[in-house]
DNA sequence: GTCTGATTTGACCATCTGGTCAAAGCTACG
DNA sequence: CGTAGCTTTGACCAGATGGTCAAATCAGAC
């Protein structure tokens, strides 16, 4: 029987300056090359003050992954079985390309895990991802035969969504530095949309 | 007047087992991530020995990149104004989409090293990349007001070419774990071949 | 106000890591 | 052979880094 202590506001506060500060660290220069010491100066903290609350570095990235992925998959849960097919997929694109733009950091913590094999997520990927993708790969594949959306390859029309929308966060530098001052985010949805529309809609 | 020697044949052997090695190990791990140990032991050859050859961690990163961007850029060179623009726009998608098959590892020093920033490849992007880009845009624009493709905003639609081609380099793990055994490379051709023709094709 | 437990810190440690160096071993050419 | 220069290595160093600890300070319940 452990006590669970109710966490004291200093607590909340320091977890939580922590976390952001550690997302900040973690997503621009991955897990091996962030250092404790930074992510203290960054969340306004001493090195042994932050270990007091996260016994670990492994740790404050083991609690910043579950956080995110726990999150990372709403978008794609809100596809509606019920809703009408193209609307429901130009959603998904919506929200996933509005995610890269707000959450840019989120998204390069998660590709920085990815590129380099995920090697804490690979539990991740192979069962709670997996089985969502499994689901909603079916229902496309069901609106698909209804024929109310174009056939096309599932998972590939999924993994499509993510590349090209998570690519405006991880690959950020590079497409600023070739628009040259135009943000990207303006022209984007636009694109995507009509992209979505004319693979979905049957000529 | 330095006097440039001919590498002899062991300089040869060690400077390629090396550069090996470091994309094998930067690629899996990033910049910081990567020991030079790790990188001495992958290529046969003791620490001491292996800084004889490159003076630096540094300086194998560097050269190891400068190789890379040197190459990476020949398929959208290749692009050609006088071809018929959907088979060149297919054709490109296609070169792109077998160098994440054959050379995935470095898709991902590219990628670690844009994902965090690009510290070391910005002047690139800016200048040989911005230049090739603009290059292209303009091409395909010339070809949209041809009527010979569909009007989409052309940097865009370079961005997706790179995003769906490398997304299967880079996110790999991702892509096997939901795929479970399925081959991307072996359904990604047709998907991507039917995305560009829908997209570009006028209705 | 006082006392208890929560919070903070300076000093410290072991290990890892990039890099150096002098000496030893090797190769190839005359 | 012999030797000049190329190659390899064990031993070593300084700084960075993750983590510990005992002592000091602070917040809040009574």
């Amino acid at each position: 029987m452990t006590k669970t202590r109710r966490p004291t506001r200093i607590q909340a506060r320091n977890r939580a300056a922590i976390l952001d500060a550690a997302l900040e660290v973690f997503s621009a220069h991955g897990f091996r090359g962030a250092t404790v010491d930074q992510i203290a100066a960054a969340a306004g903290l001493s090195k042994p003050n932050l270990l007091y609350y996260y016994p670990s570095k492994e740790a404050i990235h083991e609690a910043l992954l579950s956080r995110l992925l726990d999150t990372w998959l709403d978008p794609l849960r809100a596809m509606d079985p019920a809703g009408e097919p193209l609307e429901e997929i130009l959603a998904y694109v919506r929200r996933k390309l509005e995610m890269s733009r707000d959450y840019p950091r989120e998204s390069r913590l998660f590709a920085n895990e990815i590129v380099q094999g995920a090697p804490r997520i690979l539990g991740f990927l192979t069962s709670d991802l997996k089985a969502l993708v499994d689901e909603k790969a079916a229902l496309l594949e069901s609106w698909m035969d209804e024929g109310r959306i174009a056939r096309v390859h599932p998972y590939h029309l999924i993994f499509s969504i993510w590349s090209l929308t998570q690519h405006y966060a991880d690959f950020d530098v590079q497409v600023r530095a070739i628009l040259d001052g135009d943000d990207p985010f303006e022209t984007a949805p636009a694109f995507l949309d009509n992209l979505y529309r004319r693979l979905l809609t049957s000529a």
